[in-house]
DNA sequence: CGGCCCTTTGACGGACGTCAAATAGCGTGG
DNA sequence: CCACGCTATTTGACGTCCGTCAAAGGGCCG
């Protein structure tokens, strides 16, 4: 289930529930995520002003979506008188996303740059109210585990974090041996948040 | 010469001469560009609301620069009528480059990343008049070469491309050997520009 | 039951990193 | 003018991380 593809020149799409991802695709076929969309988000502030995209809006589990035109868009966006304090926090966070980005691809190494990836989704869920804490089992002395909907196959992980699917899955495979993450059902605990943040931010 | 660590907080710099670099740093001092400035560019639209910067500016050569303060930049660009308009292109371009940096970092080999790194700085560099094309020696049925200014050091590039010094200099002794560039003097031809171009997209 | 996609696992290969040594360039001071 | 010290670059040997290829489940849905 594709959103669009080189439609977006005049169309500019939220997601209201679901997650989606903005590709950019080689001509070979290898893909890159440059983003995941959650519900609420614009699928990039840059789509408001460009010409024409370079990349696809593909959804990862069902969507509700809606599109704008970008002209209407632009005249009613235009005549707020808080436009700026609007825009620019949505603006200084999608940049600083990329950023993040691009030094993980850059110089992290496929663990880092998994568990940063789990993280961050993590951390975008929380500040929606959408992952929940489950109690440690009994005397357990380990912090609290933090449980969220994971909807993402392992060939989007891959495509997000520069790696194949295969590599991902044995990453995927020695978090889950080291008691770090579980995944099962569409659904992601962070066991060990301490000792995952850890491996995260290993350098 | 380092411009500025983390007082960036109320300082927006402009870069009016030289070419200078945005850097993020890890903990163990590894490094990654996230893009290089040529003269004339904001360090980042980011910067003009971002209440902390999350890299630093370095330069690569001597450099020309003004800092504005956050604050009064902004109470200044707010009265302007057609803010928008002048800057959106700035973002656009921002984004699109940033976005160019992850696909190349997450999807292409090293020789791509070097050959398109290196063309991105001739693509700006020729939009600001800063390139010179070289006629090709006497019945040399080849594309006119072209030659800039190029000012990096092999540490820069590698920075820049999430590579390591050693594998850019291999990588640019065969691009040499291929009779692709030539690099001396602080000066880079590009030699066979059709040719580059093909190494560039390859994928 | 059967087909399809996803995931797992292992063997193997390749691109790039690491380490080390040699060379070159360049400014500084004698 | 030359010695020197520093940094940048080059080159080769070797190692490692991750990709490729292939085969074998596993889950889901018709």
């Amino acid at each position: 289930m594709i959103c669009r593809g080189e439609d977006l020149h005049d169309a500019v799409p939220v997601i209201c529930s679901g997650w989606a991802a903005s590709v950019a695709m080689l001509s070979d076929g290898s893909r890159q995520i440059l983003s995941f969309l959650l519900s609420g988000d614009l699928v990039s502030t840059a789509f408001l002003f460009e010409p024409r995209p370079h990349c696809l809006v593909e959804a990862v589990t069902e969507v509700d979506y809606r599109i704008f035109r970008r002209s209407e868009l632009q005249s009613v966006l235009l005549e707020l008188p808080d436009l700026f304090d609007k825009l620019s926090p949505l603006w200084s966070e999608e940049k600083g996303r990329a950023d993040r980005l691009i030094v993980d691809l850059g110089r992290r190494t496929a663990d880092e740059r998994i568990a940063r990836l789990i993280l961050e989704l993590a951390d975008r869920l929380a500040r929606r109210g959408m992952t929940r804490a489950k109690s440690p089992t009994a005397i357990d002395k380990s912090a609290t585990a933090i449980e969220m909907d994971f909807p993402l196959r392992q060939h989007h992980i891959a495509d997000a974090t520069g790696l194949t699917p295969v590599h991902v899955s044995k990453v995927l495979s020695a978090f889950r041996r080291d008691g770090l993450i579980n995944i099962s059902d569409r659904a992601l605990t962070i066991l060990d948040p301490a000792g995952f943040r850890r491996v995260a931010h290993m350098r």
